[in-house]
DNA sequence: CATGCCGGTGAGCAAGCGCTTAGGGGTGTC
DNA sequence: GACACCCCTAAGCGCTTGCTCACCGGCATG
């Protein structure tokens, strides 16, 4: 048995909403069984076999639907960086002060990748298997949702709310962490997809020295 | 071609100092042509023939060194990870303020990661492919690097330095963007390791809410 | 009832996989 | 020269892989 076999779901935390839209109901049955598979094992360690197996299907269903595996990894792809670049994009165009943008891209942005981690695994950690056109427009929206942060933290610098002497390399970093948080998040661990988020939109703002900030998971709606 | 492939490096990086004493030298040449595959391409996408052929060798010859493909995968993450857990224990037990000994942790930790990231991404990113009694042993010495840092945080919050009201979840922050490292570094990029190492220095201790501490980047030995 | 079509299956193909086995060439020892 | 030893190769075995193809049941339409 592989080590990653044990990395089982407590829940299996149900279909992101962006893909209520997915018809026929085959493809999206297929689609979320290869969340699963490629989340648990990784694309390569995953077999047609065991896509179609889980969508309660026979192998040869799943090219009714999909042209090759590949494509079943774009189309995951495509709709997990849609649902990340909205919500980062989103917050860019919010009103508010710019850390109040910031604590806000970075609380919705960490609970996404902690709610739907099985896909945020997928997204984040398997685009090498992409063949080269979809990995290129993979990578034009991986670009967007770095500007959207860095947008904010420009604004934050020149308010003169935030300090930060390396405007880019801060926001790499803030990026980083909130997307490290699919490796490691476990549904069954510590802490709740909404007090990851609290604590990290704390710590984001701390990062970019926002002045006047309170200690990390402090602020917030509680 | 895949993705993968594209993600060349520019030098190849070298051995790491910590397998000087791998012998005999075929068993050596093996290892590091394994640990630049399986970082290019995944641990199952890389093959035993693309192994040996990288090493100057038949297919059969990986077999006289090692057991399997699998127990390759498991010496690269044991060295690996005795390197990394060395440099926190190193800096958790040296002399210093807990400020020093963190951004000390961070800036070397942060270095690893960006001048082996070859080796970093099959270290972080590959255990899955474990096999489970090997997972087992590399999951304890993962604990233990949490541990070290754990320690040096909450020396902090124990001598008054740190303002952390969550030791644990911000342990896990600190570490989780120093791991990343490996995921994005690119040689080629605009920062050397060493820049990119004082810059997480200065984000951790801000992290950590080090009284006094400048903004990042500024201070360390420049 | 006949027809056409959509969405599915069972069987299987060519290729590639991890790994084994029989054997061979170079070197050191006596 | 004979021998043993180590390191390596050529060939290939048994199996799994991604994907295809001939075929079929259920249902709407005339």
């Amino acid at each position: 048995m592989d080590a990653e076999a044990r990395n089982t779901e407590g829940t299996p935390e149900g279909t992101p909403e962006a893909w209520r839209d997915i018809i026929p109901d085959a493809a999206r049955r297929l689609m979320t069984a290869a969340v699963h598979a490629f989340a648990e094992r990784g694309y390569h360690a995953t077999t047609t076999r065991d896509i179609a197996g889980r969508a309660g299907m026979s192998p040869a269903a799943l090219y009714i639907h999909y042209k090759t595996k590949e494509e079943l990894l774009y189309q995951i792809s495509k709709v997990g960086h849609r649902s990340a670049l909205d919500i980062l994009e989103e917050a860019r165009d919010a009103a508010g002060t710019p850390a109040e943008r910031l604590a806000d891209a970075v609380r919705s942005f960490v609970r996404w990748h902690a709610e739907h981690h099985t896909t945020a695994r997928v997204v984040q950690y398997e685009i090498g298997a992409l063949a080269e056109d979809h990995y290129a427009e993979i990578t034009a929206m991986r670009r967007a949702s770095e500007g959207a942060v860095r947008a904010i933290v420009e604004d934050g610098v020149k308010a003169g709310d935030f300090d930060v002497p390396d405007a880019r390399g801060t926001t790499v970093a803030v990026l980083s962490l909130c997307i490290d948080v699919a490796r490691w998040f476990n549904p069954r661990g510590r802490s709740t997809p909404d007090e990851v988020g609290r604590l990290y939109a704390g710590l984001a703002l701390r990062m970019v020295g926002a002045a006047g900030s309170p200690p990390p998971g402090d602020q917030g709606h509680t």
